[in-house]
RNA sequence: GCGCCAUUAGCUCAAUUGGAUAGAGUGUCUGACUACGAAUCAGAAGGUUGGGGGUUCGAGCCCCUCAUGGCGCACCA
C-alpha cells in the first residue's frame, strides 16, 4: 500500500521551513468532519520558528501546493491547509491492493523474525469456567491473531491454575465423600461441590487443613496416589475447558500450567540469594522493593513453601530459555497490576535484561447485577451457558428471518447460528476497552442491533449476496483490478468506505501496539457502517458492465475487510446468515 | 492510610495520542421494504467532558487539588 500520508509530508516538505517530511507526516491530521478535507495540516507549531502568524503561512502552504495533481482541491482555513485528495487514484489504489492481497489484506511483516509469547485464559483446574474468564480468552485469542498478523512468530500459552494446596484439599475432600462416576460425569461441578464441602467441614474440623497440607505435600514430592488423583482431575477439568474453547474456536500451543514449573522454582531461589536480593523478615523471605516505591515481595513463606511469584518467574526464565521470546506478553486481569510490576522489577534486579520484553496487558473486572461473582455462593453465570443462550436465540432469529425468506435451508441452520451466536458474544467482548469494569447483562449480550457482531456478519452477508449474483462480472474485475473506472465509484458515499478501508493496515498496527482488541472491533463497525451507507445511496448491480465493474470491486474490497477484521477477533464471517 | 485505574448525551461507549463545531450505538419521537438482504438506512431531540485551579496559540486528553466508584497493598492465585 501506497503511504499517502508520507506522499502528502514530501509534497509539504518542499513548501514548508525546517521541518522534514518524518516531522511533517507525524503532524498531517485527518479532519473530524471530510467536509474540511480528507487530509489536514495544522500549522501553529510552525509560526514560532517561521515568525510568522499560523494563518499567513497555512495561506502559502496551501498556495505552494496546490496545483499538485496529488490534490483535486487545497484549501487554507485560519492554521489548517485542507488538502482534498484526487478521488480516482486513491480509490484505484485501495481497492486494487486488497483484491490483490485478500485474505493477506492488511498483514504486515513488522514483526519478521521475532517472537511473541502470549499467556492468555489460564483457568483454574477443577473451578467453574466463567463468564469470568472469557475475558482473558478471547482478548488474549485476538491479541495473539494481531500479533501473528503483525508478521511475528507466536506462542499461546494456557497457564493452568493446576497447582498448589488447593488440590491437597480436593484430594483429600474426593477420599472422604467422592465418587468417581460424579466425577467422569460432571467433573467440574462435582469437583468444585467437594471443594466447598471441605471448607463446610473445615470450620469444625481443623485437622482437615492439616491434612490437605500434608497431602498437597505428598504430592509435590511425586507419591504415586497423589499424582494419579491429581493427574485425573487435571485431565477431566480440560476436557470440560476444551469443550469452551471448541466452541470459541481457540486454541493454545501449550498448557503448561503451573505445576509445570514446580521444579524450576529452587533455580530462582538460589539465583535470588546469589544475588543477595533476599531478605528474612517475620520468618519469611522477601525481596525489598522499597528503592523502586513497590511493596516488598513475599517469596517463600516462613513455613518455607513457595508463592506463585516466584512460579511466575520460574516460568518467564523457561520461557526466554527455551522459546527466546522478544515480547512475553501476559493477558492477566487488572487486579494483578502490582504483582507483575513486582516481578517484572525483579527479573531486571537477576540482572536479565529482557525484562523489559514483558508486557502485562490487564483488563477490568466483570460483575453481576447482584454484585460480585461468588462461586461459593453460586453467584456465577457459566461461560457455556451464556454461549449457549446466544446460539439460541440466533436460531430463534434465523426461523424468523433467514429459512423463512428462503435466505438459508434448515441444514445450513446450525452452523450459522453457531457463528452468529457465539461470534456475538465475542465482539460483544471485544468491543470496549479493556481496561473498563463491566456488568454482565443478558440483553446486553443477545443484542443482534446496532454495533454488534451480528450487525457486522450481516453486512458482510450482505455484501457476499450481491458478489455472488454478479459472479462472472467480479472475476473480470478481480483479474485485472488496476483496469476499473474509478469514476463510477468517486461519491461521497464510496470515496468513504474506500477511506475506511484504505485505513484498516494502519489500525491493525494501532491494536498490537496497544494490545487493544477493540480498536479493530470498532473499525470493523465503521467499515460496516461505510458499506451499508454506500449500499443504500447506490444501486450496484447496474446494467453497465464498467460500472457495474468497479462497483464490485469496492464491494469486494469493504467484504474482505471487514472478513479480515472479524478473523483478527476470533470471530467467522457467514457467506448468508 | 498508601498506590494504581476509572469518571464524556437518560444508558453503553468513541474521540487519529495536545487540534477545527466532542462523535457512534442504544433508548425516545418521525420517515423508508414492487431496484442488490429492514439483523438495514435516513432524520429529530439529547453535552458546563465529575468539581475547582493551572500550563499554552489551543485541553476530554498534560500538571495540581478535591469528589465518587473499582482494584490492590505479607504467608491464596
Amino acid at each position: 500500500m501506497i503511504d499517502f500520508k508520507r506522499e502528502i509530508a514530501e509534497v509539504l516538505a518542499t513548501a514548508v521551513e525546517g521541518l522534514t517530511a518524518e516531522e511533517i507526516r507525524e503532524i498531517i491530521e485527518i479532519p473530524g468532519d471530510a467536509k474540511m478535507g480528507d487530509y489536514a495540516f495544522p500549522c501553529f507549531r510552525l509560526a514560532k520558528t517561521m515568525r510568522k502568524a499560523p494563518q499567513m503561512i497555512a495561506a502559502s502552504v496551501a498556495e505552494a501546493i496546490s496545483q499538485n495533481p496529488m490534490f483535486s482541491r487545497v484549501e487554507q482555513v485560519n492554521a489548517y491547509v485542507n488538502m482534498f485528495m484526487n478521488r480516482g487514484e486513491f480509490i484505484g489504489h485501495t481497492v486494487a491492493a486488497v483484491a490483490e492481497e485478500k485474505d493477506d489484506f492488511g498483514r504486515s511483516d513488522l514483526g519478521k523474525g521475532k517472537l511473541a509469547i502470549v499467556e492468555f485464559s489460564s483457568p483454574n483446574i477443577a473451578k467453574p469456567f466463567h463468564i469470568g474468564h472469557i475475558r482473558s480468552t478471547v482478548i488474549g485469542n485476538s491479541i495473539y491473531k494481531i500479533y501473528d498478523f503483525l508478521g511475528y512468530e507466536t506462542v499461546r500459552i494456557n497457564h493452568l491454575g493446576d497447582y498448589g494446596t488447593q488440590f491437597g484439599k480436593m484430594i483429600v475432600a474426593y477420599r472422604r465423600w467422592g465418587n468417581k462416576e460424579d466425577v467422569v460425569k460432571e467433573p467440574i461441578k462435582t469437583l468444585l461441590s467437594y471443594y466447598v464441602k471441605f471448607h463446610e467441614e473445615a470450620e469444625n474440623d481443623p485437622t482437615l487443613e492439616k491434612e490437605a497440607r500434608a497431602t498437597f505435600a505428598r504430592l509435590e514430592n511425586g507419591e504415586p496416589e497423589e499424582k494419579e488423583l491429581w493427574q485425573w482431575f487435571r485431565d477431566e477439568s480440560l476436557k470440560e475447558f476444551m469443550r469452551v474453547y471448541d466452541m470459541l474456536g481457540i486454541e493454545f500451543d501449550s498448557y503448561a500450567g503451573e505445576s509445570f514449573y514446580s521444579d524450576k522454582m529452587q533455580r530462582v531461589l538460589d539465583e535470588l540469594k546469589e544475588k543477595n536480593l533476599l531478605q528474612v523478615s517475620e520468618g519469611a523471605q522477601i525481596v525489598d522493593l522499597e528503592e523502586y516505591k513497590l511493596p516488598p515481595a513475599l517469596i517463600t513463606k516462613s513455613d518455607g513453601s513457595s508463592l506463585y511469584i516466584t512460579r511466575d518467574i520460574a516460568a518467564a526464565i523457561y520461557r526466554k530459555e527455551h522459546y527466546n521470546f522478544d515480547k512475553n506478553i501476559y493477558v492477566v486481569a487488572s487486579q494483578q497490576n502490582l504483582h507483575f510490576q513486582q516481578w517484572f522489577k525483579i527479573v531486571e534486579l537477576l540482572g536479565y535484561d529482557w525484562a523489559k520484553d514483558c508486557v502485562h496487558v490487564p483488563f477490568g473486572l466483570v460483575s453481576l447485577e447482584d454484585g460480585t461473582m461468588s462461586t461459593r455462593h453460586g453467584r456465577v453465570v457459566f461461560l457455556e451457558d451464556v454461549l449457549k443462550g446466544a446460539v439460541e436465540k440466533t436460531r430463534q432469529i434465523i426461523h424468523e428471518k433467514s429459512i423463512a425468506k428462503g435466505r438459508l435451508s434448515a441444514d445450513e441452520m446450525e452452523e450459522t447460528a453457531k457463528m452468529v451466536g457465539i461470534g456475538a458474544v465475542m465482539f460483544n467482548e471485544l468491543s470496549n476497552a479493556k481496561i473498563k469494569d463491566y456488568t454482565f447483562k443478558w440483553d446486553k449480550v443477545l443484542n443482534f442491533e446496532g454495533e454488534t457482531g451480528p450487525y457486522v456478519q450481516y453486512t458482510h452477508a450482505r455484501a457476499a449476496t450481491v458478489l455472488r449474483s454478479a459472479e462472472d462480472t467480479l472475476a473480470k474485475a478481480l483479474a485485472d483490478p488496476g483496469a476499473i473506472n474509478t469514476d463510477h465509484i468517486a461519491s461521497d458515499s464510496a470515496y468513504e468506505l474506500a477511506k475506511l478501508i484504505y485505513r484498516f493496515p494502519q489500525v491493525v498496527e494501532d491494536a498490537g501496539e496497544k494490545y487493544e482488541p477493540s480498536v479493530i472491533t470498532r473499525h470493523v463497525v465503521d467499515v460496516a457502517q461505510g458499506f451499508n451507507k454506500f449500499y443504500h445511496d447506490e444501486h450496484i448491480l447496474v446494467d453497465d458492465e464498467e460500472e457495474k465493474k468497479a462497483k464490485l470491486l469496492l464491494t469486494y474490497a469493504a467484504k474482505q475487510t471487514i472478513k479480515n477484521g472479524l478473523a483478527l477477533l476470533g470471530i467467522s464471517a457467514p457467506e448468508r446468515m
